[in-house]
DNA sequence: CTGTTAGCGCATTCAC
DNA sequence: GTGAATGCGCTAACAG
């Protein structure tokens, strides 16, 4: 573990002085012999020369990483988007710096603060807090953000969001389409904007099909852990099943996100009630996992994997002086039908 | 998106030097007047000063980030390390580099030498290739490096591993002891140490119950997706039944990892065949999803998120200069009975 | 084409 | 206690 070689050290070793040598490694278009070239790049490779990029990046105040914060990595949704992000990072020569803010302010703002001490300008983002009041003083010093997900309400940001309402509605269309006439919603708090917008596509198809809307949500102050959503959906479709008088009872069940219509599918099945056949539930993300379970979930498709591609694109394209500073972009949503919603029998 | 300010920015303002700025500023533990002190952080404070960490990092030669490099993030297993990991850097003060690596070798070599010219000096990974050459010359140069899941030949470096053999037996030994006589065994390619461990031990525990084995394996070479260990699960039950005549049939199935056991799962399901009550099917893992399918999954716990927290924090002791760097940690198989596992019906 | 010089922002000798 | 000077490794003017 001797002392890492810099270009002085090949500098000395080829006769040539060190600004040669930066010049042929860093790739520069500046002119330089062919001859001395490939002495220099001979030598360096000897020497098995490395560069250290904190010289580099302190010098020319780039820097080749992007931060990213979610609420859990364990949650396929955000894996999924990450997945994207780094994918088109990597195809620019990125590298992405991970961060679980675990839905906590607290942690969110202390991971901005310290991405941006690291000088990486850069931020993938799908807030809680939605606070743009965190970001805001580092945007204004030169910090790229896109949002994801969540909308921030802030004109200095790039945005990938979804159509969450017209999701929430599309869903509860497709059941009222399929004979459906008791349809209840199962939510986590309705605490952020993505899942009051659901809740509300879910409101107005009911309401344009003359229906009683029927929603069970969670209290909030929840603690957040992994399979908060899971148990979630297990609680809430009990607290469903009990408080309805029997001939009240939903036929058909529309979760928040599908980890909950896990849930939901599961306490169902604990309680010898059959999905389809005997109750319909629908979920809202599409995430792999949806498939794998039995019934395989029909659910709102959301195109994780494409909205980190496209947010972590829209973020390099700012970061390097093209594409506006405030794009929006909004995706649609499609309904995936598997298995687990059937017609209503009368 | 003015010039940001420095050291020198506010010594001036404050009239002193900005190695007094540093020495207060960094909590040095060098001695400055409580006056001077006090005039410092105030006027840095209304200055909304932010330290610029390469600056610090180029002179000090430390950097508060480690890197990890999985295969892919999309899988619970790795995400749930990963998230070990992140725990514990921030509880540390560290951040996290992540890398998905796709099982490609080139991939994982380029990241892993991104990673080390960013100064990054400490690496949790979890290496398919599993060439320890790769590693070598950067650790020879001051990389710490902790292997995690995936057992790395070297001296030089830190272990998190398994007793995947044990798990093996473990599950194999479990459905033995529930009743069952012709138990196949469902695997990806035995193409790397921890596959051919669990194999290992399934073996032996048939060997020393007079039992044949029965072995499904996927040919090598297969690209990976994020859903191939479940389209393999299917693959392999489907050749399974197919292929022996109805007599041979086996009463349990064992799978090399959860994901894959959830195929399996789908695909009995979809033949109608049930589980248990038809055939008994056991996984490899203990992911969360697995109690969120019907029936909940019996599988062979690995403590991930453990194993991450243990690797991470290894590895901070070994960049802080504590703990030798080729410490051993083998963690042991838990088995974890939910449902997918009947008495066999003579 | 090549070399000299001067920092990027910070921490750290070494004088005082 | 404090400041002046130096350099971490690199690139980018500016000369030649």
């Amino acid at each position: 573990m001797d002392k890492p070689i810099t270009i002085h050290d090949i500098a000395r070793l080829a006769n040539v002085s060190s600004a040669t040598v930066s010049r042929v490694l860093s790739n520069s278009s500046y002119p330089v012999s062919a001859a001395l070239r490939d002495k220099i790049l001979r030598i360096a490779k000897e020497a098995n020369y490395i560069p250290n990029q904190l010289g580099k990046q302190l010098k020319t105040r780039t820097n080749r990483t992007i931060g990213i914060i979610v609420p859990t990595i364990t949650n396929q949704f955000y894996s999924s988007i990450i997945l994207g992000v780094e994918e088109l990072a990597r195809k620019h020569e990125y590298q992405v710096l991970l961060c679980n803010s675990f839905q906590d302010p607290a942690l969110e703002r202390k991971y901005i603060q310290a991405i941006f001490e690291k000088q990486v300008r850069g931020l993938v983002i799908s807030s809680i807090s939605g606070e743009k009041e965190l970001l805001r003083p580092y945007i204004e010093r030169g910090l790229h953000v896109v949002a994801v997900d969540q909308r921030l309400e802030g004109e200095r940001l790039g945005q990938v969001d979804f159509e969450y309402r017209q999701g929430g509605r599309l869903a509860t269309r497709y059941l009222i389409g399929r004979g459906h006439r008791r349809i209840a919603y199962v939510t986590a708090p309705l605490d952020r904007p993505s899942r009051r917008s659901i809740h509300a596509g879910y409101m107005e198809a009911m309401g344009e099909a003359g229906l009683s809307p029927q929603v069970v949500e969670d209290g909030p102050g929840t603690s957040y852990s992994g399979s908060y959503e899971f148990e979630n959906g297990k609680a809430l479709t009990a607290r469903l099943l009990e408080s309805e008088p029997s001939g009240e009872t939903p036929t058909a069940i529309f979760a928040c996100n599908d980890m909950t219509a896990f849930g939901v599918i599961h306490a169902l099945t604990e309680r010898g009630i059959r999905v389809p056949d005997e109750m319909s539930v629908v979920g809202f993300d599409g995430i792999d996992f949806g498939q794998m379970i039995t019934p395989p979930l029909t659910t709102v498709y959301q195109p994780t994997h494409e909205m980190g591609r496209l947010a972590c694109s829209m973020l390099i394209e700012q970061l390097e002086g093209r594409g506006r500073p405030d794009q929006l972009l909004v995706l649609q949503p499609e309904l995936l039908e598997r298995s687990s919603v059937a017609d209503v029998r009368e």
